[in-house]
DNA sequence: AAGTCGTGGGT
DNA sequence: TACCCAAGACT
């Protein structure tokens, strides 16, 4: 824990605020700050006793730092920042759009694989119009691989509802940003605080572990009693003004210093930090209850006819809503793969399919699974294959089509059967068919 | 509030 | 290999 040392009489530190959250937070004092003490940006002993300032009414443990720690924390932070920024290309002009975009694709997304996704779309999307006036399938293919694809239909209904009542332009306000589909309160934060450099924070999961470190939280970081404190610690860090820099300078520290495995020799906030002092900052953050991985295996077959290529487009709920794949589906227990593709063909289609050469077992994971898809080269059996061979009488579909290998890219396809799809490009045995 | 929703990099 | 988990939101 941190140091109990309070100082119920000093000055508490400027407390912005946070987004509301579903879960209500009593912000524990949202007094303006008083008269900050000039003090040293480097930690003395003293500056470390003062880290803390108990809530003077009830004098539970929600504490905040004191407004001298806040400014030693903030400089010692900005000025890190301004070193080590790295140039992201969101991170020039700063246009509510651009930021926008970039938090959204960058939830719950590794920062390389978000930065390159984002200068396409950009390219392709350079404003909130375009994306409104964009159809789904256009969005959903600029989406493919990045996964969560809710987020890029979220994206569309909120460009369109900016078009009809905002004349395309993203409100200012935390409250309004929060409105809008896709966007919690993380990406509201982050809109209103770095894009228009309101007097805002975001709470992300560098932010939960930079400051479960710094002040030493014990308590899982995503439950309850942790959250709201880690919020009103942000709320009372945040230097007046300086929103933009600071929320991403806190994050740029857990991405490129603070990460899980700290390393604090080249942390500005080492002097700071509770958890350093108590040689556990990797027993930070306290994790949640995980959620056990489960295995799955499941069968997809590729079925040619001539020159031609089966694909049929998934429903409008659930996983890959709207994407095409070929038909498959998980192997029952006691089931051989050959025979689950032989079987979900026949529920999806009602085809007859005779299975051939096992092209491919390709490992992924989505959500809680483990996946093993077990891939297979199959032709219609006996008299289906006709010219033009028998329509599907589709079950777990909305279309169909028959297409040409080539044509393939032009569809968006779940990650796994993006893979098999590539490996078909340089597999002798489908050679024929390409 | 606990499950659902993807994917690939890091270790 | 196996596991963790990332600039979260929604139900």
């Amino acid at each position: 824990m941190p140091a109990r040392d309070t100082f119920p009489h000093s000055a508490c530190a400027s407390a912005a605020p946070s987004l509301p959250d579903t879960q209500t937070d009593t912000q524990p004092n949202q007094t303006p700050p008083d008269a900050a003490p000039a003090l040293p940006a480097s930690p003395s002993p003293t500056a470390r006793r003062a880290r803390t300032a108990a809530t003077a009414d009830t004098g539970q443990p929600r504490e905040l730092p004191t407004a001298a720690f806040a400014e030693a924390f903030a400089t010692a932070l900005l000025d890190w920042f301004a070193v080590h920024k790295r140039p992201l290309p969101w991170r020039f002009g700063y246009e509510p759009y651009s930021v926008w975009i970039s938090e959204v694709m960058l939830q719950q997304t590794q920062m390389d694989r978000g930065v390159d996704y984002f200068l396409r779309w950009m390219t392709q999307f350079p404003d909130v119009a375009s994306v409104a006036a964009a159809s789904e399938d256009e969005l959903l293919k600029a989406w493919e691989g990045l996964g969560y694809y809710s987020r890029v239909r979220n994206l569309h209904k909120a460009a369109k509802a900016l078009v009809e009542r905002h004349d395309g332009e993203l409100p200012d306000d935390p409250e309004a940003i929060r409105a809008l589909p896709g966007i919690g309160p993380y990406t509201a934060g982050a809109i209103a605080g770095i894009a228009f450099n309101r007097d805002v924070t975001c709470i992300d999961a560098n932010v939960e572990r930079v400051l479960s470190r710094v002040f030493d939280i014990d308590t899982p970081v995503r439950a309850r009693p942790a959250a709201a404190r880690i919020r009103a610690l942000a709320a009372a860090l945040l230097p007046a003004g300086r929103a933009r820099d600071f929320n991403q300078a806190l994050m740029e520290l857990g991405a490129l210093v603070c990460r899980k495995k700290p390393q604090c020799a080249s942390c500005p906030l080492s002097g700071l930090c509770e958890s350093l002092r108590l040689g556990i900052p990797h027993e930070r953050p306290v994790p949640g209850r995980k959620q056990p991985i489960v295995p799955l295996d499941v069968a997809t077959g590729v079925l040619v006819h001539g020159n031609r290529i089966f694909i049929q487009k998934r429903p409008d709920e659930g996983v890959w809503a709207g994407f095409w794949e070929f038909p498959g589906g998980r192997v029952e227990r006691n089931e051989a793969p050959d025979a689950t593709i032989v079987r979900e063909y026949a529920e999806e289609t009602a085809f007859r399919i005779a299975v051939r050469d096992k092209l491919a077992v390709i490992r992924h994971g989505y959500t809680t699974y483990r996946v093993a898809l077990h891939c297979y080269l199959c032709e219609l059996d006996g008299n289906m294959g006709g010219e033009p061979p028998v329509p599907p009488i589709l079950d777990a579909a909305t279309e169909y089509r028959w297409v040409e290998f080539a044509d393939l890219p032009r569809f968006t396809f779940p990650a796994g059967h993006r893979k098999l799809i590539d490996q078909l490009t340089t597999d002798l045995r489908f050679a024929p068919y390409r």
